[in-house]
DNA sequence: TTGCAATACCTTAAGGTTTGATGTATAAAC
DNA sequence: GTTTATACATCAAACCTTAAGGTATTGCAA
């Protein structure tokens, strides 16, 4: 296996959700967030700060975000919280996932429209 | 939106993984596959040729998919069949859809893994 | 019979996304 | 005082879907 695969399967645009509704649950630093996923998703999901941070970058940039700088310590943290339109995005976004999950599903139970329940 | 998204979310490998699904029930040929997945999905998934051919085409190169060709009154088809290899690829990949579906389900919904519900 | 639509196959450029590596700097631990 | 964990950040690489275009046949309508 010397290929490396940097697009891995299924989890284009996940990134995004899950930092849009981990946010709108409670603001969060990148790199609290990265670990929030982790733990959110019981390890089955995890992404590395190069994957969080320029998400969170454009986030703030479309206003979906809203950064506010904290210094705790003597360390500085940038705090991310949602906007009104990012809850509006996150919103459209949910709806979008399950919709598609639940035509994937479909599909992989071979409902063929169709063709009504065998059992 | 002047931006033409040719990466839309959370459909990275699902069009594989439909494909697999798809033909292990019954063989086809692209063209048919194509509306295939359309109806089994509501409409809801719709893969342009562009992108089912070229998957096709490394499905059997990985010996996942064998292709026999046919004619009907003078039209040639290329019809795909699931070889055991791909059978066990389309079980692995279906698991692996799911895990990352409930993880995604399990974030949405604020699962935080040790907040219990709340209701 | 000419033209148009649908069928059936295929290729290509373009664009966005995650990955993995790498880099900086501070606080806490040992 | 050196290492580890925290915290932010950037970049090249690799991959996949999209949109558009190209070839060729069949069937139907005008």
């Amino acid at each position: 296996m010397t290929t490396k695969r940097t697009n891995p399967d299924f989890l284009n645009g996940v990134p995004e959700l899950l930092i849009l509704s981990l946010l709108t649950r409670r603001p969060m630093y990148g790199y609290e967030l990265v670990q929030a996923i982790r733990r959110s998703t019981d390890g089955t999901l995890e992404f590395g700060e190069g994957c969080i941070y320029p998400i969170l970058h454009r986030l703030e940039a479309d206003k979906l975000l809203r950064a506010s700088r904290e210094t705790v310590g003597g360390r500085s943290r940038v705090v991310y919280g949602v906007t009104s339109r990012g809850e509006k995005r996150l919103a459209g976004s949910a709806a979008g996932w399950r919709k598609i999950a639940a035509a994937v599903e479909q599909t992989l139970q071979g409902g063929e429209h169709g063709e009504a329940a065998l059992a």
